[in-house]
DNA sequence: ACCTGAACACCGTTCAAGT
DNA sequence: ACCTGAACACCGTTCAAGT
């Protein structure tokens, strides 16, 4: 006697961030999303894999609301501005996911779909080959480290006053811009450090020499 | 009857970095770690109060030969370049651990060091105030996201062969630039990057506006 | 077909016991 | 003092059973 399903996806990934939003990432257990739901756990299997699965759902759910589209902009930096920014604005809400979000970058189709996009706004602003590879990983790199960093330690946060706190005469200037920072909000903070990247992409060319700085002499 | 520790705390970190780099970070455990040692589990519970204290062991143990010195060249975003290439040299060896790091950043002694410097050649440059703030958490979230891709996605690694081969209709530009990309050197890319924020930094103040990209309208 | 609960092999950590 | 092993409350997941 076949039930209908007692689910959507939609439910269940809204379920995993309720539970990520009050108990942390690692609060999110396959029991814990579970309960949340009001089912037991392994009821969640009817609907994904294994837990792997689950966690492409939040990311997928978190960003279901991403526009993805071309902003159109004649200037093409602003674009990139645009472009980052939204995805910010996405998970603006729910901070403790972003580690999610990166670990599944690869998997997740939203997150596919816009660097379609920001691929296209390099491409015409004159990226090719080697150097839109550089140009867009750098990019990347930037938007999720700021992201963890908001993530992880906000510059209002414990980290920063734990710095603040440090011994003068070991960390004069760590100290002094420590409390400094709890007065930069982190909009500005992140609209700050893209902008020293975007003016860094549309300085010129990107480098091309044969061997990085971290890389064996 | 006091017997002698059978342990310095430098060992027991290098093992744990050795189950790190076999088994990946997942395979860190405070049993595996201790295995490693042919220790009894619970033995290692001697020398660090819980698994936190471990990690920050194991981070320390990964920059112990990590120069936190000024460079000391006459151009100051050549001394950022030293910089940044000196933690990234210290973590070629284990890249599964850049994780590790970077939740551990604000806690580590040799972080906050190096840290310092960095601020003393922003200073130096003249930064200054919410622009010192800016121009730091911009260059570190650079340096984060750059090492973090390269740990969890190298550029020739299955996520870009994965991308590769995406529908050629939906996506082009994702299609031919990861193909490209597996051409391009893990240090090429790195520093590329580096060097658009560098320049970036190079081309003026940070910016001031009063409302990120990502913020509520 | 959908859902449940017991069970298994893990995990970090507490505690009492051995030398 | 240093180290051990059993035990507890977790975790993801397998499996057999219920409706």
């Amino acid at each position: 006697m076949p039930r209908p399903r007692s689910l959507q996806p939609d439910r269940l990934a809204a379920a995993a961030v309720a539970v990520i939003d009050r108990a942390g990432l690692a609060g999110l257990t396959m029991r814990s999303a579970a309960q949340e739901l009001g089912m037991s756990t392994m009821a969640l299997y009817r609907y994904v894999a294994d837990r792997d699965e689950l966690e492409l759902l939040v990311c997928e759910w978190l960003l279901r609301d991403l526009d993805t589209g071309p902003p159109g902009d004649p200037i093409w930096t602003k674009n990139l501005q645009t472009l980052c920014g939204r995805v910010r604005r996405s998970l603006a809400a729910h901070p403790q996911a972003v580690p999610l979000l990166i670990a599944n970058r690869q998997r997740c189709r939203t997150v596919l779909r816009w660097t379609e996009t920001v691929l296209g706004v390099l491409t015409a602003a004159g990226f090719d080959d080697a150097d839109r590879v550089i140009a867009l990983r750098g990019l990347v790199a930037y938007l999720y480290g700021a992201l963890l960093q908001e993530s992880l330690g906000p510059l209002d946060g414990a980290g920063t006053r734990t710095m603040a706190a440090l011994p003068a005469a070991d960390f004069p200037l760590l100290r002094a811009t420590a409390s400094r920072a709890t007065t930069v909000s982190a909009g500005d903070e992140f609209a700050g450090g893209l902008a020293v990247v975007l003016r860094g992409l549309a300085a010129g060319q990107v480098s091309r020499s044969g061997r990085g700085p971290g890389d064996p002499a």
